[in-house]
Parts: structure tokens; C-alpha cells; sequence
DNA sequence: TGTACATCAGTGAACGCGCGTTCACTGATGTAC
DNA sequence: TGTACATCAGTGAACGCGCGTTCACTGATGTAC
């Protein structure tokens, strides 16, 4: 062991990062303090001097995973920001993507079993990023100034619940290994009929 | 202790009674063979009379699930057969009605971490549901006759997807707690407004 | 109907294990002088 | 630049706990005669 060993260095970041990596490869159920230690190599203990808990280290990570989520839908956004059409559809694009990159992030913002519901500062987090759509959408319903459209809330409420339905069936080593058109293609293509339907969307 | 208490009768159901109300009560994670068996007032070991394994009975529960699943699906379908747009629609509700009446089921089935892919029959069980969700809109998609629609089992998919995207999201405890219409509302207009971008309600 | 006995469906104690967490400790590092 | 010392970031052993599962057992039940 030379003085490197002793000292991490960035236990912290390890931590986060094993904490990921045992969520990818093995399930939400995977993670636990002693076997994010392990893998980096240290005592069970060491985790301690980061964290004041499991809980805490979970929810830094989920915390993290929003920002990362925001900033993958807001940057997908801005890019067409001129074109609010594509700019939608580029964002919704990166709700996917965001789910493919990270996906140990998707699993614990959504399938870990903690809820923003329980942590005001998660709830923060989640509904900054929401807003990203929200605001995307808003554009586009401004956009056409149909009378009869519904509540842009409930318009962000169906995006979000399709993409979510198509990541968790779809997505990842899918569901039940029946389906055979990608993810990518099957959240597209619906999204496009939703929007058709709303008459946003001519094609 | 009478003697009924030694022999309980019926513990087999008890148990898989008893694993669906921890389930629903405190989550997927709150179901082990232990809880489980302590609810129903018996010895940590009487289960292994009636399943080999804590993965056993858990796979009987899902089964069973699905069985009802498709049950719920299906008689929703029949009941209004003769119209083929009422019967979609009557099964679409179905599926959150079964999401609402049968909540255990649904978590075990779609958040338990047992999936059909890796459980053969669990896997016909589940296509089988899915079927009575395909047929439905077989019929009514032939009724329009349009030669630009998708494949069948690609609307299903987003069916599917819209639906257990409001389940998840909506449905229960509500997953931010942001939201305050309801989660039937959220996926009948969803449903409604992706039909009528396909063409197929003129409404 | 009564009795002997096989079988069924429980008990309760024990196992090995992994978990979250605590604690006294110690090696490495940074800083004041 | 060198030294004393406070502080930081680890160790490793231990704890109490709950879990899945096994095992020899025993009480209750059903059946053959």
C-alpha cells in the first residue's frame, strides 16, 4: 500500500460512481453501502466520513441525476430554440437519451424507491426539470393558438407518462424481450401521433 | 390455541394474501417470506410447506396477476363487442382499473424485479394479456380501413406505454405529488388525443 | 364404531450470511512557529 | 527548512438485526381394517 492507498483522494465521487455502476449492471437492489465500498476498495466504514448514511449518499446521486436530466433536455432545447417544433421534438429526443446515458440515474430517480415527494430538495430538482418541457411545449401551443387545446400541464403529463411507459417496457434489456423496433422509434413515433391528435403537428 | 390453529387450513392463499398486502402497504421491497409469514400468524418455516422458495411463491403471485389482468382486460372487451370503439375504450380503462383495484398485483408484476423474460410461463401469461389489448385494436383499426397506419403491435406499444406511464407516475400515491387531476382522466385524454392523431376517432 | 398407523402441515431452534452503523484507533497531511 | 501538533480520512473489529433456509420434531388428520 504507498501513502496513495491510504488516502483516496475522492472517495466521495468513487462512492457516487459505484453506486451507479452496481444500479446499471445489477438493479436498484443492488446497492448497498458495504458493496459500494467494496468496490472501491475500502472499509466498510470509510463511506461514514462522506455520507451520514445510506440515504444520504442515494440521494445525493438522484439529486444529481436531475441536474444531469435537466441539463441534457434544457441543452436539446436551446439548440433549435429558433424552431420551437424541433426544439420539442429534440427535447423529448434527450428524455431518452438521458435514460440510455445514464442509466443508473434513470433507475434510481424512478425505481429506487425514493420519491421527491419525501425530499423537498429532490422535489426541486424534478420539477425544474419538468419545467424544461413545460416550457417547450408551451412555445408550440402558443404557436398554433387553437381555442380547444387542454391544459399545457396535462399536455407535459402525457409526454412525460409515454416517454416513461416507453423506457421502462422499452428501454434497457426491455421488458419482455418481445418487442423488436427500438425505443428510440416507438417514443418518436408516438409522441408524433399524440401531437397530431392535439392537431399540433400537420404530419 | 384451538385446534384449527395448528392447521390453518388455507395457509398456501394466506400467504399469497399476505404478501399482496405487505406489497401494497409499504412496497415492493416490504415483501419477505418472513414478513410475510409472521402476518399470517405462523413459524418462519410453514411456508417451505407450500412453495420451495421465496421466488416461488412470489412467481405464483405474479401469475396470478397476470390471470387477472387479462381477466379484467378481457371482460371489459366483451362486454361491449358489438362496438368496436367502446370495447377499446372499455378495455384501455380496464387496465388502470385493474392497476387500481389490484395494486399489489401490479407492483409485483411490473416492479418487483421478476420478469417475464426470465420466467417461461410467467411470459405466456403475459403475452396473453397483451393479446386481448392487440385484439382489441385489430378491430379497430380494420373498421377504418386506412392503408397509412402503423403496425398493430406498434400502437399497442404505445398504448401499453401510456398506461403504465400514468400507473407509475399518477396512479397511487403520485409519484411528486404535482399533479391533482386524475390518473383516469390523464390516460383517457392521452388515449383520446393519440387515437385521433392515428385517425381513428373523428372526436 | 374403534383402533393403529401413515401422512400431512405445522413448530422452534439453529445456521450462515450480509446489512447499516458505531467506535476506538491510526496513518497521512497540513499548518504554525 | 524542521519540528510539533491538530486535523483529516482512513481501518478493522464489533454490534444488533433480519433474512432465507434447513432440520429434527410433533400435533392433527385421514384411512385401513
Amino acid at each position: 500500500m504507498s501513502k496513495k492507498d491510504y488516502h483516496h483522494g475522492d472517495l466521495k465521487n468513487a462512492l457516487k460512481q459505484a453506486t451507479l455502476d452496481l444500479v446499471e449492471e445489477y438493479g436498484p437492489q443492488a446497492f448497498t453501502l458495504a458493496a459500494a465500498a467494496k468496490r472501491v476498495g475500502v472499509s466498510p466504514a470509510a463511506p461514514y466520513r462522506h455520507f451520514k448514511s445510506k440515504e444520504e449518499l442515494l440521494q445525493m446521486v438522484a439529486i444529481e441525476g436531475y441536474k444531469n436530466f435537466r441539463t441534457m433536455l434544457n441543452d436539446a432545447y436551446q439548440k433549435k430554440k429558433n424552431n420551437p417544433r424541433e426544439a420539442f421534438r429534440a427535447t423529448g429526443k434527450a428524455y431518452l437519451e438521458f435514460a440510455k446515458k445514464f442509466p443508473g440515474h434513470y433507475i434510481i430517480m424512478f425505481e429506487s424507491g425514493i420519491f421527491p415527494r419525501d425530499h423537498p430538495e429532490l422535489s426541486i430538482h424534478a420539477k425544474s426539470a419538468k419545467e424544461v418541457i413545460q416550457n417547450a411545449l408551451d412555445r408550440i401551443t402558443d404557436l398554433t393558438m387553437k381555442p380547444d387545446l387542454p391544459p399545457v400541464t396535462l399536455i407535459c403529463d402525457h409526454i412525460w407518462a409515454l416517454s416513461h411507459g416507453v423506457v421502462e417496457l422499452y428501454g434497457r434489456k426491455s421488458f419482455d424481450a418481445a418487442s423488436t423496433i427500438e425505443p428510440e422509434q416507438i417514443l418518436e413515433s408516438g409522441v408524433g401521433y399524440y401531437l397530431r391528435g392535439l392537431g399540433l403537428f400537420s404530419k
